[in-house]
Order: structure tokens, then sequence, then C-alpha cells
DNA sequence: GCCATTTTTCACATTCCGGTAACAAGTCGA
DNA sequence: TCGACTTGTTACCGGAATGTGAAAAATGGC
């Protein structure tokens, strides 16, 4: 489809320099950006390369090949992952299918197919993730602003810095549904979240303060105990009619839960 | 998380009897549901039967392979396309992946492999859009919404707790069903139910509450002395008119209890 | 290298929920 | 009818999930 806006980036991992010449025409032509590596790196540099493929020949990595395939497997699982390597035996491409590579490819093989196979991969991962580099969001009182990587509020920035943006655009185009921590932190930083982790919270709050010193009369961000956070603009007003509907029977345990910010 | 994995549903378009023998073994061993067909459907019909992927012999269409390859790839973009072909070359492999396969397989190939290969494409598929399970599911005045971790009744939340949403979803999902508790506390808690525990009872005299909170006028959970739980929306009315105690159609299971007809 | 900003981590406070126990009420069989 | 068992109901406590503020670490511009 749309190949052409924006450039593939991939990592090869392999030392075989015959292949990786004639790879890297065929790359060059399909005008793909990539980086040649001729050992394996910490998963989190993948990150931070912002690939989204790795080419790897495990054999580079010698003994520990089949752990560091799992690892990158488990912590990027957005990140397409395709084998290349000599003489594989049917069960171990089983293995390395199993343990989250996307395809598995035995060499020798044709460059195209590698390509083809790569942006097979790839192609899936932006059908669906692809659709949000789109026009300004509104929400509530909230406009989401992809091309200045900023949100305003009646006109007036926000200030966000580019973490609370990321996520604000996350919860924005997820408007409604409820989101749990582990999703958020796979979108927002791009590899799985380590157990324990309480950036989402802290970034959560972040966005709270700014959100209500703007715009006080509602509340955006809701929590789901034991399960994430929601996005949607709710204004206190028709919390407060609710609360009287409900207000006459008699209040033992109902936790009021929600209804919070109105004044007694 | 809470409910056993959902088994995977794929369409196997082949001819090959000896090829669909060994393969049907392996799918019934990993527990997949799966059809045969020995000829191309439309891809509208692939939608219907809910299939997760395809596994694609074009010998079978014959001469309109490529064609039908590509309608199947462009009408259904979140499908699963596995293509397994007796002897492609590296051109035609490379053209079927462009148009949208998502693995290619060449023939001779062992089972264990078109097996895993179909996972990883599935796998792949439901990191990115699967999140969302379900849609809304809808019993008497009770709306449950999965992507909201919530139930509705006239538009107001419930308030319910994870638990509590979780037993109601399963409740929901069984509506007429009678469920003994063991089978309930397995699917909502996840493991087995301790001899004593009174859990399922508390969490059920929960979601009573306060369905009864919101909608006063029906009865939506039904014991079964010595069974179990029940979820239906009866009006009370309609139960009245029945004069005798429900505890009399303890052994038939389906008394009128499916026509409380009563208008919004 | 220094400083300002951003991000991450940590500790502590607070809220909330789930499970248990205990007792009341209901059901069934002898 | 009685008695054993099942279910309804309520209250409470412990621990987990979240809120909150600030320090520490990382980042980036100059």
């Amino acid at each position: 489809m749309s190949s052409g806006r924006i450039p593939l980036r991939v990592a090869v991992i392999d030392t075989d320099s015959g292949f990786i010449r004639v790879l890297s025409n065929r790359m060059d032509s399909a005008d793909w950006q990539y980086r040649i590596l001729a050992s394996g790196v910490p998963p989190e540099d993948l990150v931070a390369m912002k690939v989204n493929a790795v080419l790897l020949d495990p054999d580079v990595i010698g003994e520990g090949g089949w752990e560091y395939l799992e690892r990158v497997c488990g912590l990027l699982p957005d990140l397409g992952v395709v084998v290349c390597a000599n003489g594989a035996t049917v069960s171990q491409r089983v293995r390395g299918l199993r343990i989250g590579a996307d395809d598995w490819i035995n060499k020798p093989c044709h460059p195209e197919e590698v390509i083809a196979r790569i942006e097979a991969v790839v192609r899936r991962r932006r059908r669906h993730s692809g659709s949000q580099e789109a026009g300004p969001l509104v929400v509530g009182e909230v406009e989401i602003r992809p091309d200045q990587f900023q949100a305003f509020i009646a006109g007036q920035s926000l200030d966000l810095t580019r973490r609370e943006f990321e996520l604000l655009q996350l919860l924005g185009q997820n408007e409604g549904k409820v989101l749990d921590r582990e999703a958020i932190y796979q979108r927002v930083w791009g590899y799985a979240m380590a157990h324990g982790d309480r950036s989402v919270d802290v970034f959560i709050r972040k966005l709270r303060t700014k959100l209500e010193k703007r715009s006080p009369d509602y509340t955006y961000i809701h929590t789901h105990f034991g399960v994430g956070y929601r996005f949607a603009a709710e204004s206190p007003m028709s919390a407060a009619d609710a609360a009287t509907e409900v207000g006459s029977d008699r209040a033992t345990d109902d936790a009021g839960a929600e209804a919070p910010g109105v004044p007694v």
C-alpha cells in the first residue's frame, strides 16, 4: 500500500558479508533505512533505533541464540522478527516460531524473498496502528494535535512533554475504552512493562493535573480499579444529576465510587 | 486472562487428502476448530465462519488463484492468510507475499511447521487488534460492555468491581443456563474452588443488589437449589402469574423462563 | 562540563476490593 | 415436625492497587 510514505526501518543482525551486500542493494532500492549489526545488541537498543523489524541470524549470537530470540520477542511484541539461518531443521524452525519469531527463512535464500517476507510481517503491524497518523483529535474541550506534539484547551497549550503527549494521544485515540497498564506501556514506551513499574500511574497523574488546570469542570481520565484507565470527557454536573437520582435510597454500603468533585 | 484461551478457528482450502489427514490430526490435538474446503469460497463466507486464518493451496482454485488470493487479502485485512503450495518459485512466493499473504510454505512440508506458522501469523494479528475481544452484550435491561469492564442499565453504570463484572459477564454469556458454583468459580477465579468457599454466593448477592438498585422491576439471577445459578431477565409480574413456586420446576430446566415479553 | 528539563524511581499515604467468618433464613428429606 | 444441609445476608479485616510528592537519574542544549 503506502509503503512509500514512511521508509521501513530494519536492523540486520548478520555477518555473512556476501548476503549482506546483496541484501543491502535491495534495501537501498526499496528505500529502506537499515542498520547492519555484527553482534546481538540489547533489545532496549532496538527500541532506541525505532526499527520496524529485525532480521536475525542466530548463528551470530552463538550459544544463547534461543534465549536472545526469546528475549527480543518478549520485550518487543510490536517488533517484526524474521530469522534467517543456515540449515535449520523443521523442529528448530518450529521452536523459533513458537518462541515468538514471525517468520523463519532458511539460507541460502533469495534476497527478494527476504524483503517480501519482512514487508509481509510489518504490513500487518501498520495496518492496525498505522491509521493513527491523522489530523487533530478533539475530545471534550481537549484538542490533540499530532502535528505539534501538543494538546490545547480553549486555545491554550497544556505544555505537555513528549511522553505526556504520547500518553494523552493514545488515550484520546481510544476514547471510552478501558486500557490496562501493560497495553498503555507497551504502546507508549514501545516495549514490555517491567513488573512493578509505576511510570504509567505517574504520568496519568501529571496529565490529570495539567488537564484540570485548564479545564476544571471536566473529568477526563477515569480509573478502573484493578483494570486500567479510561479516557472520556465527563462533567461533574451529570454526575451530580445521577447522584440526585440515587440519593434517596438508603446509603448503607453503596460506595458512591465515582462522584467526586461534587462540593458539598 | 480470566477465561481460558479461545481456540483458533481455521479454514483449510486444499484437496490433498494425505496432507489434510495428517494436518487434521495435529489441529485436533491442538484443539483448533477447523473446516476443510475443497474449493474456493467467497471471501464473505470466510467472514461468516469467523475464522482467524486461512490455509490456502492456490492449485485448488486453479486459474484465478492469484486473483482469489488478492481478493481475500484485500477484503479481509484482519484475516491471517497462509499459502501452502506445490513447487512455487521464488518469484511466485514473492508475488504472493506482496499481494497480501502473510506466509508462504512450499510443499512438501511438515504439518508441525504449518501449525507453527499459522500460530505465528494469528499471534501477530491478535496482538494488535485482538485486545477487544467482544462487542457489547445485552440481556434484558442490562448492557454488558467488555470494552469498559462495566455494565449499564438505562445508560447508568452499575459501578461493578472487576470480579463482579467478570461474574456478570460469565452469567450473561450463558443466559438461561444453570451454572454450578464450581464451574463459575473455575471460570471467573481461574482455579479450582476450595471446599466450603462462599465467594460465589457473596458476589452473587453483590450483583443482585446492584442490579436491583437500577432495575427494580426485574429479577436477573435465579437460584436453583442444590445446583447453581441461572441468569435471565424475568419480571416479577409474570413470575407471580405463574403462581407456583420456582422450586417446583427444579428438574425441568426450560421452564417458562424465556418470555418476559415486557416492553421497555 | 554545566544547567534546565524531563523521566524514572522510590517511599509513603490513601483508597478500595476481595475473601472470610458468623449468623439468619430457607429448603429438602426422613 | 424436626434436623441437616444449603443459601442469603451483613460486617469486617488484610492486603493489594492506586494516589501523591519528592528525590535521583537521565536527557539534551549550550
